[in-house]
DNA sequence: TAGATTGTTAATCGATTAACAATC
DNA sequence: TAGATTGTTAATCGATTAACAATC
């Protein structure tokens, strides 16, 4: 791992791309691939995926490609999925319950082990296997159970209010689908998972009418 | 508005950016806004907003800056939101459900008109005063209702398929929720919402423990 | 008029892609 | 060995930012 060299962003969000398509490689039991074939499944050009790749250290083999197993190793590591990070959630609505969906798909790095609402109707009901807690328990819990991510699926106006709640506490980063910008200071790291944004900019590209 | 010049995505995405703080700006019965007051509220350059807005005219005034209602008005416009344009949701879990629920937040411009879904247990339910209809009629609907953009919130492993279905149905862009890349005909456009990608790259930024 | 702020050009910065020697 | 494919450098492309004349 060549680090002192900063890693674009733009890097980092394709790692979990290529990791994603690798597990997949790797269930139908394909011992190997090449950036070629990589770019081709994922409309990414081969040198970008080399270069990529080449961040972090020699992952591949010349005159035969990148071993699958060996990859998916590596790509976990650097993304830090190779031990367990705990995320809480605030907002036990719809999209919170999709969230915490996912918690089997993740396996058992990426996990929503707390879940958080201050709605009365909702403190106290099951999210599958988790129980929604009001937000004056979040400080203790974040610290209890070593929570390091935010994830923050309220409706807009409450966003801030709840990223600083997350900041005291004591989280590292916090991932929004609020509609909003945050503010957070600069040693949090914050991600915008905002589909009006997709959904907005993609009736730019319709057929005039 | 120039045309001729090729709009870059970039630019693109960040117009509903704008338009969202601009709303905001509107409610609060605020007047006039600088690049400068915008750059800061939004964590943008200035002199980017400004090179941004003016891809498409000249929507400013020297020493006052923009009129908010009438930038609003015109990167409404733009985005093609001056306009009702009718979308089509497949997949009626938690996910769609909350997506639906943003109907009302989106006024009248973009709205989810017909929900699909194929498991047994949803067809025929209610979500708002949607109700879900089988796959099989989707073509239909879609050209009944004159819907344009699709949204896909099936299983990863469904989704392709889906996208087939819409595509044949006629749709001219697609919104894809699920963490998989889909392939469609060029003349369609595809945004991926894909919280996943969000998620893990958040873990790359943590603190090495 | 003086101060503020746009629209736009030029400069900078960064990311993507092409090309190819090295080598499995 | 011949063919394939990496890792890396150099070239290209594109996006962001600085600077400033124009002007409200």
């Amino acid at each position: 791992m060549k680090s002192s060299v900063k890693i674009s962003d733009a890097v980092v969000r394709r790692l979990p791309v290529y990791l994603r398509f690798l597990n997949e490689l790797n269930m139908r039991n394909v011992q190997t691939v090449s950036s070629q074939d990589l770019g081709l499944k994922l409309d990414l050009n081969p040198a970008q995926i080399r270069k990529d790749l080449a961040y972090f250290g020699e992952f591949g083999k010349k005159g035969i490609g990148y071993d699958v197993k060996y990859l998916i190793e590596k790509i976990r590591q650097i993304l830090k999925l190779d031990q367990q990070i705990n995320v809480a959630l605030v907002g036990a609505g719809n999209l919170g319950h999709a969230l915490c969906n996912y918690n089997a798909y993740f396996k058992d790095n990426m996990k929503i082990t707390a879940v958080f609402d201050n709605h009365p109707s909702k403190v106290g009901t099951m999210i599958n296997n988790l129980s929604v807690h009001p937000m004056s328990e979040l400080a203790r819990i974040v610290q209890e159970e070593q929570i390091r991510i935010g994830i923050i699926t309220v409706p807009a106006p409450e966003a801030q209010h709840v990223a600083n709640q997350f900041v005291e506490a004591g989280v590292e980063a916090i991932l929004n689908f609020a509609p909003t910008i945050i503010k957070v200071p600069n040693e949090l790291r914050v991600h915008h998972a905002d589909f009006t944004i997709e959904l907005f900019s993609l009736a730019y590209y319709l057929e005039e009418k």
